[in-house]
DNA sequence: ACGCGTTACTAACGCGAGTTAGTGATCAGC
DNA sequence: GCTGATCACTAACTCGCGTTAGTAACGCGT
């Protein structure tokens, strides 16, 4: 007897085992609403279904359905964040999870600025709709998209496109930090960013930092700034640079990553945290409460940041108005180390 | 006059703009090899398509060619190893690299155990293959999938599936590490493990950690090993459990991440690293260098991880042979959180 | 004028489903 | 006994593209 060469069964098969058409098979697969089939006849369907080990072709449903229920994520990151984000991991999780809720799964595009193109997504209408994390302003290709009306949601910064945009509240965020240690009697205050602030993040951050400072009347010193670059190093480069121009008695650092860097430098100085030299973070990541010591943060809700996400872009995508801007907010997590001004010291270096 | 309701264009549509067949439309798209088109007629079509804005429709595509370009990842840790694991991301982006040089997409599936179904999407035909992140034994789904042929590569234990696996040499590493702590002169050395033995990487890096201990003629001694658990706390409750047994003079710790834990752990004990203990930890996160101190570690190859399963993948859809194991080599890094061992002190708690 | 090979295409089928329009059978109502 | 409305389906078209088998036109040698 020869083998058949076995051939994934279709719909036909099924249809044909179960002695009905493919119509009805189809009806029964998709448990479509107002189909007047006797439940006898459903039964028989779903048993030759399973008897026949019946699976039907995504490729197949997608093109007679016109949609691909595949969400894309695009990360604009560059190798340096992408490693240094301890945050990634969770974030995309929080998108996975929003996606399979509503029935989406989710196709990832890593591309680093200048690395390729993901208009093909879309436009090959591969997925339904886009993530953009990390959006660039001079990002053509996205501008188009969004112009001929693609479902987009960015996640980061707005860049005054049409599209709607979720993120963390990174400026309240910065100014709970910044004003929590004016409230403990902090003045000279350094601010260390987590990025070049071509990045929006970045940018928001300082301004969260000096709201504070306008608030309790501090005047701004740029002296006090420097800016740090996503890595841990760059944060130990950046507080070797700040106490080579003056002494903080406490200093707000826009990323955890790069606050271990700065607190590194701290300790080469001499300085104790948080006895000399207070030291604030951002993000929260896990190891924080680890650090030595355990760290003063700003937690950042990165699971809820990526469902978020994916919730609106399902919501845009069944065509439903969705928010221009949602903000999620933080939470400032006291730890041990700040504390409260040190008596006067000489200051500078 | 009215506005033409805006449909994507078709391959058909451009084969009417350029005067010829589809069949010659898609011959030059797939810049189909042997085909005799002449210049002429090639520059009309990819002109035609230019100025149509032709995409082809993905799904189509894949229906008709029977392929989906599309590897999935399906990640079965649980949300703890995830916010836990700092190599994740870089992994994933290793396997990113290889997708794309193989011309796949990459669809992720976050699937911690118990928590849904996977086969789905290689049995609809929306993945051509998988790669599986962490397997464990007892997944039924696995076994049939790998039984019924359809290409899949493990990321991580080998399981005695019929399936090409990719892993780090977890023993080597471990036995790399804990070598060179004897060579410094301990022979007390504790082993905290990266995560709860069912775990094929704990098993594997506690062997390693024998292996040494067996080279040099120091006797295995139960009491000095205790469970860690992925995150940072549990490496600190394990250390009080061990320092509660014994004092050793060094410990080997199979996750820099557990490490941070007990190293906070020997702090709060009063202990200096590395002059009253050494401490050893494996991975090598980004952060690692700038623990307090720089923390010696073994490193993980996270990207050619990644990238190396992509590889092994593609090539098993495509049909060819493959190394049924592949293990990467680590690389252990000395910085200060180990030396020689320390002038007897009284021992024990 | 004829045969024979290239060259440059095209007609038409198939991939595997979703979906619309329709059809025959049954049944209630009068 | 006839009408009209349900019920339970099905035939046939559609989605957009890959591909095989085939053909018309042309050149070239004899």
């Amino acid at each position: 007897m020869v083998q058949q060469p076995r051939r994934r069964p279709t719909s036909a098969d099924v249809a044909a085992r179960a002695g009905v058409s493919r119509t009805t098979v189809s009806f029964v697969i998709n448990r479509r609403a107002g189909s007047q089939i006797p439940a006898e006849t459903w039964q028989r369907v779903e048993t030759a279904a399973r008897e026949l080990g019946y699976h039907p072709h995504g490729a197949a449903r997608q093109l007679a359905a016109g949609r691909s229920l595949t969400l894309g994520l695009v990360l604009r990151q560059s190798a340096d964040q992408v490693v240094a984000d301890a945050l990634l991991a969770e974030t995309l999780f929080g998108l996975a999870a929003a996606a399979r809720a509503g029935g989406y799964r989710v196709l990832l595009e890593p591309l680093a600025p200048g690395d390729g193109t993901y208009a093909e997504l879309l436009r090959s209408q591969r997925t339904d709709g886009l993530i953009v994390s990390g959006p660039r302003a001079d990002d053509d290709e996205l501008v188009d998209l969004v112009r001929d009306g693609f479902p987009i949601v960015l996640q980061g910064s707005r860049l005054g496109l049409d599209a709607p945009s979720v993120d963390v509240d990174n400026r309240a965020g910065a100014h709970g930090a910044v004003a929590f240690l004016i409230g403990l009697g902090h003045r000279r205050i350094g601010c260390i960013t987590n990025a070049p602030l071509a990045y929006t993040a970045a940018t928001e951050r300082l301004a969260g930092y000096r709201d504070a400072l306008d608030e309790a009347g501090i005047a701004f010193d740029a002296q006090l700034v420097v800016e740090g670059s996503f890595v841990a190093a760059s944060g130990h480069a950046a507080m070797v640079t700040l106490l080579g121009r003056t002494w903080p008695t406490a200093v707000f650092v826009a990323s955890d990553v790069v606050a271990i860097g700065a607190m590194r430098a701290l300790r080469e100085a001499g300085l104790r945290i948080p006895r000399d030299v207070s030291v604030v973070g951002f993000d929260d990541i896990a190891l924080a409460e680890h650090f030595d010591p355990p760290l003063t943060t700003v937690r950042i809700p990165a699971h809820s940041l990526g469902e978020t996400a994916g919730q609106l872009l399902v919501e845009r995508i069944a065509g439903r108005p969705v928010a221009a801007r949602t903000l999620l907010p933080t939470q400032l997590v006291i730890r041990d180390s700040t504390g409260a001004v040190a008596p006067r010291r000489s200051g500078g270096p």
